[in-house]
DNA sequence: CACAACATTAGTGTATACAATTGCCCTTGA
DNA sequence: TCAAGGGCAATTGTATACACTAATGTTGTG
């Protein structure tokens, strides 16, 4: 069968996945679930695909029932759609959809960024965001940022956003802003392409986030992130028009 | 064991799941998805308990394997908690997390609103809505509102809401909304007790939303209905304190 | 040649068996 | 009396077998 062919790169990682066997090693239908979702999210599982339950085991070294528990997972996250008798098939995520997520996930950081800055920071959440507002200062303080300074701001960017959100303590909130994050096309890891300009303006929204929440100007933190976020939505649009235009 | 008294309330409906047995049946896993989420929602399955997979498994009338592929994805969609070797918990929501979800669900449904007012109604939305507030008109212009009227606006509210919801054409966006309703102490069918004259002024918020979305006022249709859903939680929370000092 | 009915096969849905882990209770010793 | 340890029961994790559904190919007929 050709369906096997597709899901060939996922054997070659199966193999370390049965050698560890540590005494917490997470159960084979979580790791399934991560694997699975680190596949779609990484493209190679295609959009609109069936996923066969029986190659897809076979690849990942274990038994269809743990393999259909995470795949039930990540139907309940909506990375995939399940029919009944035909089993599990990769969601197709339009551009429209992609848009619509970075205005959900702006206005659901919006929310988690005024209850910050209701609830306070933590001792600890303030040092690691200031530690993280210094690195990237001086990850784009530079003439020219190569690869290095953007993995470097990446890291940045995940932490400050994860400060804040873990200040608003909402447990759903989070939810919800990771299943804006987890779809194809979308990854706080894999910043947009932007010009140095746009990425010091960015951080300078930081900066600012920062001095929002910690002074507890909950409302003014709240339009900030949402702009915050909804500016990296048009920076995707703009950078999609032009690579339709470009080739 | 007198865990497995806690499911009886599950075995009287469980002996209509086995007769059916149509062509449209849905799945096991699904069905007892269903019945589960049901459980949690009524509150027949406390909060902070453990989950037994076995005396569920009889008392559902299907083996441990549906069991535990509708388990999964109870747990994705937030309502129970998974512990690695230990099972499935039903999750506990503090009063403070009900209402941080109110929070949520306004910033969303206040989106929906927006992406509606752009995108605009379908003519179906467009009938739909207008008799379900030619309804909520009927049911709240009486001296009385009774148990009857009630539950005739719970269905309008229902309606307008799921229609605004259709119109912003995102799935995400509703199954992140559903995650704010879907959880015990939250639940739009069960309307909040109210004085008539506040039911009288949400549904008069109704009447605008459908005004502001028809006529493709974007930001006010969202203000509004961020305002709209934030009344319903100080509703909630005026109503809480209440109790609490009563009796 | 087109098409429909059937046979065949691939693939999902569920049940059951067994392995592995956890939690509990009882014993034993200080 | 209490703490530590060990064994047993309960419960979860995974594998496998089989039933059932859907898809596919084949063959016979108009």
């Amino acid at each position: 069968m050709r369906q096997s062919e597709k899901h060939d790169d996922l054997r070659d990682d199966a193999a370390c996945a049965t050698d560890d066997a540590g005494p917490d090693a997470p159960s084979r239908s979580l790791s399934a679930a991560d694997r699975v979702r680190d596949a779609i999210l990484a493209g190679v599982l295609t959009p609109g695909s069936r996923i066969n339950e029986v190659h897809l085991s076979r690849d990942l070294g274990m038994s269809r029932t743990p393999i259909r528990a995470a795949l039930h997972t990540l139907a309940a996250e909506g990375l995939i759609d399940y029919e009944r008798n035909r089993g599990f098939i990769v969601r197709e995520f339009a551009l429209q959809a992609v848009l619509d997520a970075y205005e959900i996930r702006a206005s659901l950081e919006g929310v988690a960024c005024r209850l910050a800055a209701e609830r306070g920071l933590t001792a600890e959440q303030k040092q690691r965001i200031e530690t993280a507002l210094r690195d990237g200062d001086r990850a784009l303080d530079v003439d020219r940022i190569g690869p290095a300074e953007l993995a470097a701001y990446g890291m940045v960017n995940v932490t400050i956003h994860g400060m804040l959100l873990a200040a608003a303590q909402n447990r759903m909130l989070s939810e919800a802003i990771r299943m804006t994050i987890n779809m194809p096309g979308v990854n706080t890891r894999n910043i947009v392409p932007a010009s140095p300009r746009i990425m010091r303006r960015r951080h300078d929204d930081h900066h600012r986030l920062y001095d929002l929440v910690r002074s507890g100007e909950a409302v003014r933190a709240e339009l900030l992130m949402r702009e915050h976020v909804i500016s990296v939505k048009s920076g995707l649009l703009a950078n999609t028009e032009q690579r339709e235009t470009d080739p």
